[in-house]
DNA sequence: ATTTTAAATGCAACTGTATTGCTTTTATAT
DNA sequence: ATATAAAAGCAATACAGTTGCATTTAAAAT
């Protein structure tokens, strides 16, 4: 069994990426988390581990490569989450649906829910579908009542 | 019949919402437009008519009366459009999907089409569902073929 | 018609997100 | 150990959006 840095120091080298403090550090924090990480809470925990910029730069590498997606949340807000493996560069499995939490604000990957076919009118062309469902979630629907 | 102006005036008397200059020239525009339209479009259409500031507070005036809905395309920028008659305050009939083509980065209300219900993990409470899609619109599908 | 006043506008300043150009540092290949 | 391409750091800037406050104005009251 190997530990986290260990695998993400191998995606990084498949990727064609350098093995480098805040990428393995971005990688660590959003691994460990079970919903989507917004950019400004990225921002803080890596404080000045690492520069705005790097940061920025770091996310959007990750984003090319397919290694993690970008959620926009319900304010426009950039939150981001690793991908699972059927994900892979510039061919996200996109379809799955994100659950945007009212009260914790929370955003989850629901991979397991699939978006059903949609009838569009004539003419258009659907490429991807970006569904968003707002709510509450299992933990703050168990807290509120 | 009756014109757009008068027919606008009523519409903020029934809302509360006093009759100005730069309220009546958002509702123009956008009722001249065939699908969203995106804040930086309507701050260059208004130009020094007036303030960004006044823009703000009256795209936010109207999205609180329920006279307009806002829409984030992809990139998080903030789309506007008039409401359906089925929309009102803070009752939003939001549960209709938004196509936001990849050609013209138009982003159309599709009021027909319906967001088919959802399985979504126990627990979880959905309480609104945003659904948008990207691809080619039916303008654009014709011009690229 | 005039006055009143609550609402709306305009202005200035500010916050936060994101981007770009350029220099320095560093991971990796040689 | 060295070379080099990639990445990080830094400074400056652009842009979206917000807040506080003074001024103006639409509409109600007189």
């Amino acid at each position: 069994m190997e530990n986290n840095t260990e695998r993400f120091e191998k995606l990084l080298v498949k990727n064609g990426l350098k093995r480098t403090a805040p990428r393995l550090q971005v990688l660590e924090i959003l691994s460990g988390r079970d919903s989507a990480t917004s950019q400004p809470y990225l921002e803080q925990v890596m404080g000045k581990d690492a520069d705005r910029v790097t940061l920025y730069r770091v996310l959007q590498a990750f984003e090319e490569k397919g290694i993690i997606h970008k959620v926009l949340d319900q304010q426009g807000t950039a939150n981001y989450a690793i991908c699972s493996d059927s994900c892979s560069a510039h061919e996200h499995h996109d379809e799955h649906v994100h659950f945007n939490c009212d009260n914790c604000h929370k955003i989850y990957c629901l991979d397991a829910v699939k978006i059903p076919a949609l009838k569009v009118p004539a003419g258009f062309k659907v490429e991807r579908l970006n569904l968003i469902a707002t709510g509450l979630c299992a933990n703050c629907s168990d807290k509120v009542n």
